[in-house]
RNA sequence: GCGGACGUGGCGAAACUGGUAGACGCAAGGGACUUAAAAUCCCUCGGGCAACCCCCGUGCGGGUUCGAUCCCCGCCGUCCGCACCA
């Protein structure tokens, strides 16, 4: 018996447990077919999924399905960012310990994920915070120790005195710990690091292969390795009794070609020769002090105005030694790129103009805009960046910028100053080491010892994993590593004196750095990876995730792969060869008369003619819609997937998620939507039901000949399998969506119509490909409703695993069309025509049309443009 | 400040990157069925006009073109990213 309504909290658990049983989403390393490896970004395992995995997983599992249909060996799996501070956090405030914590939440999200109905291969699933996992990971690390790609030096770092820890930039707000309120402190750490500088170059120009990433996400990562070609050059000091005889200011200038027009030195307040003067010098200390205190972030930078303090010291002119410079301590030259300094030339540089105004320091113009008369160049409030010629540049006078930055580089290399060329050409990055050492606990320990004789010494490989000790109380503050009583203490592997663990832990960026690699062959025991399966599976044809990892996610996980390969790990150019950064989950804000927050399950929502009003739930009171907004708990305005799946269904969930708005955009949530899919659904039942009732059985033969409605119903299919496969690959869901809702509206037009005398062979195969072809459009969105539906049809396999049934695209050719037909440019008529009707006879029929004639009106035809299968253009 | 993206009905959006602007969905209005409601089905739904096969309409102003949401120039507005990068 066939129920009216398709029940979802029936199907959905029943089809999760023979997918499950049935073990079809797991995936071989030795299936022959081709491969497609489809990957969301892991999840961090804080308690819940909320609504945006919901969307990044529903997309995600769209693409493994279709591919999946399509043939190929489809791998697809799941695993768990688990290292990081929250878990720490919770053991702070409620005692539990992090893996408690950490694998109690796994626990939850998994079985959550689960409800979705993903197509994912749990086999393969991993945790970042098992040994099993950060065992390879310390092996990778030693590797890369061994071939030079880790570095240990002296890094400046935001200290907690309160807390004992060092805080990331996002942890210091208004100059005081997040936790604590304490005062922050600059200090300096010997920390672990990742030379990523190594492969700056390789970094870069790998970019230009990934033509299947977003062009932002390129851009953003070309601005931030920051490439740029100039030259260092130093200025020899003039004697002064605060610096030693023959000193000279090293400076980097990406503009050699305007010296003549340097009228000062810039130097950061963290640069070597001003923190030695600030040492004899109170008011240039209290300078420096209250730059530092100002903060990097781009805010506070835009409003700050440009400052400096005359250090009183002078340099020479490279050229002209008779020209002294005077040497400022600044506030915008920054220590950690270049060289700390630079020479200043206000005439065409925006900053150093602003400063010389402040300081009435010289602004000689020493390039001219073609256009302009030499003698009339006057620099006012904008400096000058563009091209021209050289002017009041004595040997460069006449030269283009180009050949004058060659010039003067030339001159530079090939001549000495205190015994060394005194320039010499560099190509400079922003990009910087990547800074690994964690002050915690919960993270990859860093498999090395410190021994008083031997110094660093790695642990040897049969030794790991380093494993976390248990036994640790968050109750005081700092690092439970370094106060544990007995783990740091062990034997070094080389004299087997004392020694001591390294209490560092790594940056959980590493843990995400590799585990697409990782998944490929998480048994392995032995090795990280297995070369030879990297090869077969990687690199990963389509990751899915959010824009915020754009950069750093994304450019160490490129590191990382550049790494893998030069300690044989993995022979691999890239880690991910398409990328799609998806759109956030946004939804109304609810706010009562006292300003504070309602939830959505808190209020009722009026629509009528003149708009719509909410109302809570509790005392009837008018409530306003604010603006819509990133779910967050702060608003209140978030859905728990949870309880969406138990209402509606994963699968009403899943589909309104890829609806509404284009991927990459935003999506709102609002609960007439999920009803309307509720309703998309019950549609897709009953037309199902209509359909099957007068469809031919499973298998049967297409017959000779197809009559009028056949065609129809056929063409109809066809067309909407077609447009979805162009969609899909192209991940335009919303799109693909639109097709099956036309699918839908069109077969249940033509069904509605049918007599039943009417029902021939024909008609039955045309019905029961149009059932199935439905089925299999809506089954990567929907699957749980399309394995219901294909049951219903008579199928004893699983949809999951049928093959799509590519379109007929020669059924949707029409032989005759429709024309549009456009009088100077507007459209003003249809003529139908054969597809392959010849220009005259398009030309004579069209200019024939009584609507035609009408629109001319009698007046002279200056000509008629015909795009073929398109539109005809009447110019009058 | 620099860099990037975007601007289309009441709303989310389509439009094969130069060819019928508004597909599809949401909301709304009208009707059918029903004792009633829900569900379902049908119709209307950018603006103007009594009405159309008419006129206007893709942020604003120009331009190129037979033809512009799409290309070019100049404004206005919104969003995102950042690093005062020498």
């Amino acid at each position: 018996m066939r129920p009216d309504r398709y029940n979802a909290r029936e199907s959905e658990p029943h089809w999760q447990r023979v997918w499950d049983e049935r073990k079809i989403f797991e995936s071989s390393n030795d299936d022959a077919r081709p491969k497609y490896y489809v990957l969301e970004m892991f999840p961090y395992p804080s308690g819940r999924i909320h609504m945006g995995h919901v969307r990044n997983y529903a997309m995600g599992d769209v693409v493994a399905r279709y591919m999946r249909a399509r043939g190929y060996n489809v791998l697809h799996p799941m695993g768990w960012d688990a290292f990081g501070m929250p878990a720490e956090n919770a053991a702070m405030q409620s005692g539990s310990h992090p893996a408690t914590w950490t694998y109690a939440n796994i626990d939850t999200m998994r079985r959550q994920l689960k409800s979705m109905g993903l197509s994912l291969d749990w086999s393969r699933e991993i945790a970042t915070c098992d040994p099993s996992y950060y065992k390879h990971q310390q092996r990778i690390f030693l590797d890369f120790l061994k071939a030079g790609l880790v570095d240990r030096k002296t890094a400046r770092v935001n200290w907690d005195p309160v807390d004992q820890t060092v805080l990331a930039n996002e942890q210091v707000i208004d100059g005081r710990g997040w936790r604590s309120g304490a005062l922050v402190e600059q200090r300096d750490l010997t920390q672990w690091f990742f030379k990523i500088t190594t492969f700056a170059e390789d970094l870069l120009q790998g970019l230009d292969t990934l033509d299947q990433w977003p062009e932002k996400v390129r851009l953003m990562q070309r601005n931030w390795i920051g490439r740029s070609e100039g030259l260092r050059m130093r200025f020899a000091v003039a004697s002064d009794p605060r610096v030693p005889a023959a000193s000279d200011i090293e400076v980097f200038t990406t503009r050699p070609d305007t010296i003549f027009g340097a009228s000062f030195l810039g130097l950061a307040v963290d640069h070597p020769i001003i923190r030695s003067l600030a040492e004899k010098n109170s008011d240039l200390e209290k300078f420096c002090d209250e730059c530092r205190r100002m903060g990097t972030s781009a805010a506070v930078l835009e409003t700050t105005e440009k400052q400096g303090f005359d250090t009183g010291l002078k340099v020479a002119h490279p050229f002209d030694d008779s020209i002294l410079l005077p040497v400022y301590a600044t506030n915008f030259v920054l220590m950690d790129y270049g060289t700390g300094a630079i020479f200043g030339c206000p005439a065409h540089d925006q900053r150093d103009l602003d400063f010389a105004n402040k300081y009435g320091l010289s602004k000689t113009p020493v390039v001219c805009p073609s256009d302009v008369d030499p003698a009339s160049v006057v620099i006012g409030d904008d400096a000058f960046d563009g091209d021209g010629v050289m002017i009041n540049s004595r040997f460069l006078d006449g030269m283009s910028i180009a050949d004058a930055m060659d010039e003067v580089a030339r001159r530079l290399e090939s001549r000495e100053l205190f015994g060394r060329p005194q320039g010499r050409r560099q190509v400079n990055f922003r990009l910087r080491d990547w800074g690994v050492s964690r002050q915690r606990y919960w993270g990859c320990p860093i498999p090395v010892v410190h021994c008083e004789k031997c110094d660093v010494v790695p642990v040897p490989a049969v030794e790991l994993p380093v494993i976390l000790p248990q036994d640790v109380d968050f109750k005081t503050p700092g690092n439970p590593l370094d106060r544990h009583p007995t783990w740091k203490h062990t034997t070094c592997p080389t004299c087997g004196g004392p020694a001591r663990r390294e209490t560092d832990t790594m940056d959980t960026f590493v843990d995400s750095s590799w585990y697409f690699a990782r998944f490929t062959d998480p048994w392995n025991t032995e090795e990280p990876t297995d070369p030879a399966v990297i090869s077969k599976w990687l690199p990963v044809d389509q990751y899915i995730g959010g824009i915020e990892h754009a950069i750093l996610h994304l450019l160490y996980s490129r590191f990382f792969t550049r790494g893998l390969r030069a300690t044989g790990h993995a022979d691999l150019d890239e880690p991910f060869k398409g990328l799609f950064t998806q759109g956030m989950v946004v939804h109304e804000t609810y706010r009562s008369g006292d300003g504070s927050w309602l939830a959505p399950t808190e209020i009722r929502i009026d629509s009528t003619a003149d708009g719509r009003k909410a109302f809570a739930l509790t005392d009837g009171s008018e409530i306003e819609i604010g603006s819509i907004e990133k779910m967050s708990k702060s608003k209140r305005n978030t859905v728990d997937p949870d309880e969406i799946i138990g209402t509606f269904g994963a699968d009403a969930a899943r589909w309104f998620m890829l609806s509404d708005s284009p991927p990459e955009g935003d999506v709102i949530w609002s609960e007439e939507g999920v009803q309307g899919v509720a309703r998309f659904m019950q549609r897709v039942w009953r037309l199902i039901g209509d359909l099957k009732s007068v469809a031919a059985p499973v298998g049967s033969m297409a017959p000779v000949h197809f009559g009028e409605t056949a065609i129809t119903v056929r063409k109809a299919t066809h067309n909407a399998l077609a447009k979805v496969e162009d969609d899909i690959v192209r991940l335009r869901f919303n799109r693909c969506i639109a097709h099956a809702n036309e699918l839908v509206n069109k077969l249940g037009q033509t069904i509605g119509s049918i007599e039943s005398a009417e029902i021939g062979d024909d008609l039955a195969y045309a019905c029961r490909e149009a059932a199935e072809g439905l089925v299999m459009l809506v089954a990567p969105m929907m699957p749980h409703l399309a394995e219901t539906c294909w049951s219903d049809l008579g199928h004893e396999d699983l949809v999951s695993q049928a093959r799509w049934p590519e379109a007929d695209r020669s059924l949707i050719r029409e032989d005759v069309i429709t024309l549009p037909i456009q009088i100077n440019g507007k459209k003003r008529a249809d003529v139908v025509l054969p597809r392959d009707a010849d220009e005259t006879t398009i030309r004579t029929t069209v200019l024939a049309d009584d609507s035609v004639q009408k629109a001319i009106d009698g007046r002279p035809v200056k000509r008629v443009v015909i795009v073929r299968e398109r539109i005809v253009n009447v110019v009058i």
